[in-house]
DNA sequence: CGAGTGTTTGACCTCTCTCAAGCAATGTGG
DNA sequence: CCACATTGCTTGAGAGAGGTCAAACACTCG
């Protein structure tokens, strides 16, 4: 099941593919090589458990190939998720001793992590990483916002609609192309993960996933392949008014 | 209906009722009078609109007295909440011209503004106000994702109560207490915010609480003042373990 | 007094959840 | 190679939580 191309480590930061768009992107030369100093990298494997809520988290990081969630759970079972990484994103907090939520693998997975303690001196010491971090933080919030529509008030067949656009932008976004018309992609969530991703039970999103189908707003290829042939057909059936939700 | 006491502007920051939780609370003497040059009072009577999304915004600021909400709105009208400005949270971001949500004073209120181009400037010179808006911003995106717990996952009766044990916690806080036994306090908001709030309608808003009240978990003095009992057995029906959620 | 706003309550309906059965794909051990 | 778990997904039937529509109450203000 191992992806190797997923699964690859960057050399040195030059090569890495997140350089621009994580914690680290306005980082000169000599502030790139502190940080090397105190970076080391962490594979994990689909399904794997990255950090528990309430564990002691000695390390924050940035994602850098495949996909992480984060979840928050009730004592019942209820779940949601509160959070979804995707490379370059950042993990942990600065200042904060425990993690405040579980963090879950759902794709093979690497980060590339830094022990909390010398990544707080030196960004007290460097403003381009805390400037950055601060801007990712603000980005995450306005994420969170637009989902907070998502979750309040939107129906489930918007619901799917939504998260299918959001997958379908950031797809775009990583092949450097703009988000219009006939686009195709994979699903990287279960049914079950879309599920606590949308307040919804598995039940309802694979219900809404095949009336989306039957009404020809997607095709699909097996369960994760997915055809969109009409962009703008999908952002009217998420009841978003064209310029959309987007994801940090 | 005007509040002599809320409505009051500080004389200086010295005597300024949030100095040690806004974005100027790690400003040292000479920072803060950096900051004074370039700051102004404006006031807003309850149920003006201070910003509409998608208008140009040339100032930021912090809340000094009063109540604000943020709200996000449809096409078709329905609307959600996504963010409670409280005195000392701030308004707008730093590098974005145009409002993202709606502002809406629902009391009285007083903000402390900055133009936004100068306080740019000044925050790029002075780490502490950048650290201290980085802070306020990472526990907002923990509220946020509370809040996402509640929309997502929680049933009527349990948002309900999720959001009074908010606003008895926050109302605990501000009188420095511990918020355990008996409290009272009075609601902020309309039934109506409330909805918008939780992601209900203002029916079931007033019918949960209408239920609460027959239950005894809390007793109401007409419409807005509200009497917790045992405030371990309202965070009992919020679904919250003991811990609870906590707003910025 | 009447208008307006905020709230409560009732009756009904619908969307989503719950419970249940079954399918497809993959893996495992005999 | 074949039973048979296991996991992820789909589909159906019935139930229930919350929404919708409607009426009426309480309070404030002119």
């Amino acid at each position: 099941m191992l992806d190797e191309e997923t699964q690859a480590v960057p050399r040195d930061c030059g090569d890495c593919p997140i350089r621009h768009r994580a914690v680290c992107a306005r980082c000169e030369a000599d502030e790139l090589e502190l940080l090397d100093h105190i970076k080391y990298y962490r594979s994990f494997e689909a399904g794997q458990t990255v950090i528990w809520a309430g564990d002691k988290m000695d390390f924050v990081g940035s994602v850098v190939s495949g996909i992480a969630t984060l979840t928050q759970t009730m004592e019942d079972g209820r779940t949601q998720m509160v959070g979804l990484l995707l490379p370059s994103d950042f993990v942990g907090r600065p200042g904060r001793d425990e993690a405040a939520y579980d963090v879950i693998a759902t794709s093979d997975m690497v980060m590339c992590c830094f022990r909390k303690k010398p990544f707080e001196e030196l960004m007290s010491r460097t403003p381009h990483i805390a400037q950055r971090l601060l801007e990712m933080t603000l980005d995450e919030l306005d994420a969170a916002r637009e989902w907070m529509l998502v979750l309040g008030r939107k129906t489930a067949r918007e619901k799917i609609a939504s998260l299918l656009s959001i997958i379908a932008r950031r797809d775009a976004a990583l092949k450097l192309s703009k988000p219009t018309g006939s686009m195709v992609f994979d699903l990287p969530l279960t049914r079950e993960a879309m599920a606590d991703y949308l307040g919804l039970t598995l039940e309802t999103v694979s219900r809404q996933i095949s009336a989306l189908k039957k009404d020809g707003v997607i095709h699909l290829e097996g369960k994760r392949h997915i055809t969109v042939p009409d962009f703008e057909r999908l952002l009217d059936e998420a009841g978003d008014d064209s310029d959309g939700g987007m994801l940090a």
